[in-house]
DNA sequence: GCCT
DNA sequence: CAGTACG
DNA sequence: AGGCCGTTACTG
């Protein structure tokens, strides 16, 4: 079953729930709410009359074992279903059964962890951490904590760091950025690996896990290193969240721009396909403010 | 699922 | 390349 | 009926 859309559109929906400043107490009210269609408001308004969803009530097993299987890092809908499908039902039968990549592996090894929400506070902590140990690489290194944490979160799902330098005196973060990861690993902060690239691209991605010293539970962790130039784009980019990315995103492309996470382009022609043809223009990137003006969207 |  | 992941 | 973010970045 495909639900890929569905479940974007309830995502959808939950957020613009959340936004609405009083709460919601009937059909009429939420199918006024742009993302809430007839069928959600009708679920929405046997949740206010009964106290629940009937549909709620029971999922059938397929989807229960599927969905856990998928909860396993380097594990998606796909490869799920795939184990399902040859009739595995349990982590064990993975196990005893299945070849695993080396992330699937640890995603395993490290599953009830990574399932819990982190307290801001161990964030702000282990983001401390990366920033001491990046300012004695480079003291120039700027290092700001975004995903959740930024968007003043009291828990984060896990611990994404952007890490950028003032690049006048030309030099950048790039170089930097794999001794800092060398020093986060030496330091048993870095336990294990989910990216293994390590080339001194000017945009890079590290997945990871860490764990404080004498901490509890191992902690997804994602560090970014990007060019200064791109900081305002990067920022948005990795502030999101996810939906409101989508949403600026899909303004931009109406507009014949493109937004991604180097910075805003106008001019753009796309191809059928959705596939840009041109390259376009690049009209803003350093921050977060020129890009929404460009974009005609009311900062903040 | 929702929107055009 | 398909699949998975990030916000 | 058909699109729904990114020519995103990384793995195998």
């Amino acid at each position: 079953m495909n639900d890929e859309w569905r479940t974007i559109s309830y995502r959808k929906a939950i957020s613009a729930l959340k936004r609405q400043k009083k709460p919601i107490t009937s059909y009429q009210e939420a199918i006024k709410i742009r993302g809430i269609g007839d069928r959600t408001a009708e679920k929405i308004a046997e949740i206010i009359e009964t106290g629940n969803l009937r549909r709620l009530q029971h999922f059938s097993e397929d989807d229960e074992v599927i969905k856990k299987f998928s909860d396993i890092w380097g594990v998606g809908s796909a490869i799920a279903m795939k184990w399902y499908a040859k009739g595995y039902r349990t982590f064990d039968d993975i196990i005893q059964n299945v070849k695993l990549t080396r992330v699937q592996r640890i995603g395993l090894e490290c599953f009830d962890d990574l399932r819990e929400r982190i307290p801001r506070d161990e964030v702000t902590e282990i983001s401390k951490r990366v920033e001491e140990a990046a300012c004695r690489i480079d003291p120039k290194l700027l290092c700001i904590t975004v995903g959740s944490y930024i968007r003043g979160k009291p828990t984060c799902g896990d611990i994404d760091i952007l890490i950028t330098r003032n690049n006048t005196d030309g030099k950048t973060s790039s170089g930097p950025f794999l001794k800092l990861l060398n020093t986060l690993r030496e330091q048993g902060l870095l336990t294990h690996d989910l990216t293994k690239h390590q080339e001194e691209n000017a945009t890079s991605r590290y997945f990871g896990i860490c764990k404080l010293p004498g901490g509890e539970k191992y902690r997804r962790i994602d560090l970014f290193t990007v060019p200064f130039n791109e900081l305002g784009a990067a920022l948005l980019s990795f502030t999101g969240n996810d939906i409101f990315n989508r949403s600026m995103r899909l303004l931009a492309r109406k507009k014949k721009m493109k937004l991604n996470n180097h910075g805003l382009y106008k001019n753009i022609s796309r191809g059928r396909g959705g596939d840009s043809l041109t390259e376009g223009t690049l009209i803003a990137q350093r921050t977060e403010r020129e890009i929404f003006d460009a974009l005609g969207v009311p900062w903040r």
